[in-house]
DNA sequence: TATTAAATAT
DNA sequence: GATATTTAAT
């Protein structure tokens, strides 16, 4: 006949222990949010079992009898497996990470390896949640997760914009008009190249790449001149890497395939060259 | 596994 | 806007 009553005395207890764990935490609420987030969901769950005194759920959510444990060791692991819940790192800098369709996708390999046969819960990580042996730290909830819309957004990568030979051209064409790579500045090349789809960002970009290459041929050029005077002597380092007929030699074009599968044909680089003579930084 | 184009962060 | 870093394709 007291079995109601115990229970409810040691809920109110359990409540209270949490509340002042709550406390002791509240001064270091940007370190450990989750923490803190996860106090508050315990309380208020337990708080509402105490008045409703239904059958206590929460044994799926939180051991009442034990201390929650962040690390668990081997042989722990199981015992602890049957705790889940789901932590998501808000306001930590990498959460800065973006949650990318190739992470998503990783995680869940790595769910599949570790739990192939079980009774498998998926166990998502947010990005840098793994230990160095990819390993979990922290465990899922027992449902299976969605990263919250937030993050989902965060998934969406841009999709890679292709630089056809075309497109290539009208954007050194640009360059020279505007004074060479070294003058011209991204918004004035898309605005030159007026191509409606182009967005500045993947114009720096390219202008990013571009100039790349041309230091680089400057670079090779160099060292070429050296050999050629004599100068070098050291170690076949460098030039002696690639022979002189290479076609990525600064006299020769760069091709620079393009990375979509598809329709993409070429991209080069193989008017750096001409645009570097008229470059003035 | 290394290289690198393109995207994204600083 | 420039540069550094990350992601993803090959």
């Amino acid at each position: 006949m007291n079995v109601a009553v115990e229970k409810g005395c040691k809920l109110e207890e359990h409540v209270k222990k949490l509340e002042e764990e709550k406390r002791k935490i509240q001064g270091s609420e940007l370190e450990l949010p989750l923490c803190l987030q996860i106090l508050n969901d315990a309380i208020s769950y337990l708080k509402k079992e105490t008045e409703t005194d239904t059958q206590p759920l929460l044994k799926d959510f939180i051991s009442l009898s034990k201390p929650i444990r962040e690390e668990h060791d081997e042989e722990g692991e199981e015992l602890f497996k049957e705790k889940k819940f789901q932590l998501w790192r808000e306001n930590d800098h990498i959460s800065n990470a973006r949650f990318s369709d190739t992470k998503i996708k990783n995680t869940l390999e790595i769910e599949r390896d570790e739990e192939k046969s079980s009774n498998s819960l998926y166990m998502l990580l947010s990005p840098g949640m793994t230990t160095p042996k990819g390993r979990r730290k922290l465990v899922a909830s027992s449902f299976v997760p969605q990263p919250p819309p937030y993050l989902q957004q965060q998934a969406l990568r841009k999709q890679r914009r292709c630089w056809t030979p075309e497109l290539h051209r009208l954007f050194v064409d640009a360059l020279q008009q505007l004074g060479g790579p070294g003058v011209a500045i991204p918004k004035q090349i898309r605005e030159h190249m007026q191509e409606e789809s182009l967005t500045n960002d993947e114009v720096k970009s390219h202008l990013q790449k571009y100039r790349l290459h041309i230091r680089k041929s400057d670079s090779n050029l160099e060292k070429q001149s050296v050999v050629v005077l004599g100068f070098n002597f050291g170690e076949g380092g460098e030039t002696s890497k690639r022979s002189n007929s290479q076609s990525d030699s600064p006299q020769g074009p760069l091709q620079l395939p393009c990375t979509t599968t598809t329709t993409c044909g070429d991209s080069s680089m193989e008017d750096a060259e001409d645009a570097k003579s008229e470059r003035r930084d």
